[in-house]
DNA sequence: CGGACAAGCTGA
DNA sequence: CAGCTTGTCCGG
């Protein structure tokens, strides 16, 4: 029995009494007196009587209900070395029910499948499975059709919404659906299809015959707390050990998935004049020809689309040095200029520039020395202000902060969390693709074409406002196609290392010193990137995962792993 | 994790 | 030496 108890990964030994003999399983959670208290737990192994002198043991003291099968318990232990977990914990509370499961309902399954309506998913599934490239502006429902038709299917989505929109669609088809965790029950009893966001990885899906990764390049795949496990690669290796073909779909895939996860066809994709009819027209507004510091985000091209009254436009601007009212995070005093005492904003090239007299300094706190900031007026906001003077029409500011959906507008301005809040409209305008394209990430390239992808499925036209029209990212954009961006990426990061092809983890935190120490520099790769602040890199996850577990952490260590790191 | 218990510190 | 804090150990 493994307590669902925060900080103690240990594992305690109990006896089942008769009574209970039928209901306890491996898997099964159940509860247990422990050291005084009654704590929740899963079984994790049964041994016989005749192993263990029954009798010195404490009993089960109830049993709450079904938790995950013998195999997810084997693919979490596999999974805290892939993900460098400490405990297996945080694993067997994704693979669980949120709520307890006494029973579980029998199979509903439709009589008759559907007919498979997407020739090339039933083919990547008859081949053992790869990667299906679908343009954005395409509908995955005839590949996931095509899945069900070979049996029940496990279907992973990015967010909430498209579970919830997907499920109402396979319903109408006639499907018998889970939508995991809520219908965990209904998962484990048996229907056509079980759908759900990355936790779905972790769900159960009896008799599961094929699984399909909907929107593999979206980062909402993997978990942002460590343990930083990606669905994908829970999926993927779920699979692998069941057997089950999976089809993993995107407009753009990753260069793990098309490294690792393609068929021994490469990826399979519609002729190139389908696969661009299903692409946005992509707009690219030169900027390399005026000078940077003269020129506005607010751009004729962009004000001629802000103008027209038939046309609904979202702006789409990073706030990330754009901020332009600073204040400090110790002390909390505004970030004033130390010649001329304006507020003074945070640069692009991340230094202190007053907008007023020019002088740039280095981003410190005149008054505490501190090098944190908070952003109190970000860069949206004035830009909603100029758009507005510029369109002659009302301007929308959308932030990930409001609670409520945004206001229905014609024109909005937002960041990036704009693209999940505002309703489809005819043109997206990115004001500043650079900071996306050419972010200091190693995955920067991928995440600036996981944004045109969103963008387009949200209008048939996006505008990509840059100084570098030549980049791969904006021809891949441009010609609709992704493989441009792949090939540019597979040079670099073959060359440094990175992901596929070596294993890559972040440490940081307090005492991440004495951590990274520890590490067999044999085997282990490290960079030093700030104070308490690692890079680690190994040939392969199992080798990466082994070394960093086998670390011990200092009392009073606040030490984050974040294996496969998506921002670095 | 949280209780138990031991060792260390303080004040009278 | 009671009374309290801090640290370490352990649970079935």
């Amino acid at each position: 029995m493994l307590p669902d108890v925060t900080g103690l990964d240990k594992s305690f030994d109990y006896s089942i009494p008769d009574d209970l003999v039928d209901d306890v399983g491996v898997g099964t959670i159940v509860r247990v007196e422990l050291h005084g208290r009654r704590i929740g737990g899963w079984v994790v192994d049964i041994v016989a009587d005749s192993e263990i002198d029954a009798d010195a043991l404490k009993p089960i003291a109830k049993v709450t209900g079904h938790g995950p099968s013998e195999e997810l318990i084997e693919l979490a232990e596999w999974a805290h070395v892939r993900w460098a977990a400490r405990r297996i914990r945080p694993f067997l509370v994704a693979a669980s029910p949120k709520r307890a499961v006494k029973a579980l309902p029998l199979p509903h399954r439709r009589a008759q499948a559907p007919a498979p309506s997407s020739p090339a998913t039933t083919q990547l599934l008859e081949s053992g499975g790869g990667v299906l490239r679908l343009p954005p502006r395409s509908d995955v429902l005839p590949s996931i059709l095509s899945a069900i038709a070979v049996g029940p299917t496990l279907v992973v989505v990015p967010t909430a919404s498209d579970a919830a929109l997907l499920v109402s669609r396979l319903r109408r088809s006639g499907a018998t659906v889970a939508l995991v965790p809520d219908d965990f029950a209904a998962a484990a009893g048996g229907v056509d299809v079980v759908v759900g966001t990355r936790s779905a990885a972790w769900m159960p899906c009896a008799g599961m015959a094929a699984a399909v990764v909907v929107d593999e390049h979206d980062e909402a795949l993997q978990e942002e707390r460590a343990p930083t496990w990606h669905a994908r690669d829970v999926i993927a290796e779920r699979c692998f050990r069941a057997g089950v073909p999976v089809v993993y779909i995107s407009p753009v895939p990753t260069l793990v998935a098309v490294e690792e996860l393609a068929g021994s066809d490469g990826v399979i994709h519609p002729p190139a004049e389908r696969e661009r009819a299903h692409w946005p027209h992509v707009e690219v507004v030169d900027r390399s020809d005026d000078e940077p510091w003269k020129k506005s985000l607010v751009t004729s091209e962009l004000i001629e689309r802000i103008r027209d009254p038939l046309q609904r436009v979202l702006c789409i601007s990073n706030t990330t040095g754009r901020a332009r009212v600073l204040a400090c995070r110790t002390c909390r005093a505004l970030v004033r200029c130390e010649n001329c005492d304006a507020a003074v904003g945070l640069a692009d090239d991340r230094g202190l520039a007053c907008a007023r007299c020019g002088v740039d300094r280095p981003p410190v706190c005149q008054e505490c020395g501190g090098g944190t900031f908070a952003n109190l007026r970000p860069g949206v906001t004035r830009l909603g202000e100029e758009l507005e003077a510029a369109a002659n029409r009302e301007v929308v500011v959308v932030t990930g902060k409001d609670a409520d959906p945004p206001p229905r507008s014609d024109v909005y301005v937002g960041t990036e969390a704009a693209l999940y809040r505002v309703e489809p409209v005819d043109v997206v305008a990115f004001l500043e693709f650079d900071s996306e394209m050419l972010a200091p990430r190693f995955r920067a390239s991928e995440q600036a074409l996981a944004l045109l992808v969103r963008a387009g499925r949200l209008a048939p036209t996006v505008m990509i406002q840059t100084f570098n029209p030549d980049h791969e990212v904006v021809r891949a954009a441009v010609a609709a196609d992704p493989e441009i961006v792949l090939g540019e990426e597979r040079e670099r990061r073959e060359m440094l290392g990175l992901p596929p092809f070596g294993a890559l983890a972040s440490i940081t935190g307090a005492y991440s010193d004495e951590v990274v120490a520890e590490l067999d520099r044999e085997a282990i790769q490290v960079g030093r990137t700030g104070v308490d602040r690692y890079l680690v890199r190994a040939e392969d996850w199992t080798t990466l995962g082994r070394a960093i577990n086998e670390t011990v952490r200092p009392s009073g260590s606040r030490v984050r792993v974040a294996v496969d790191p998506p921002r670095v």
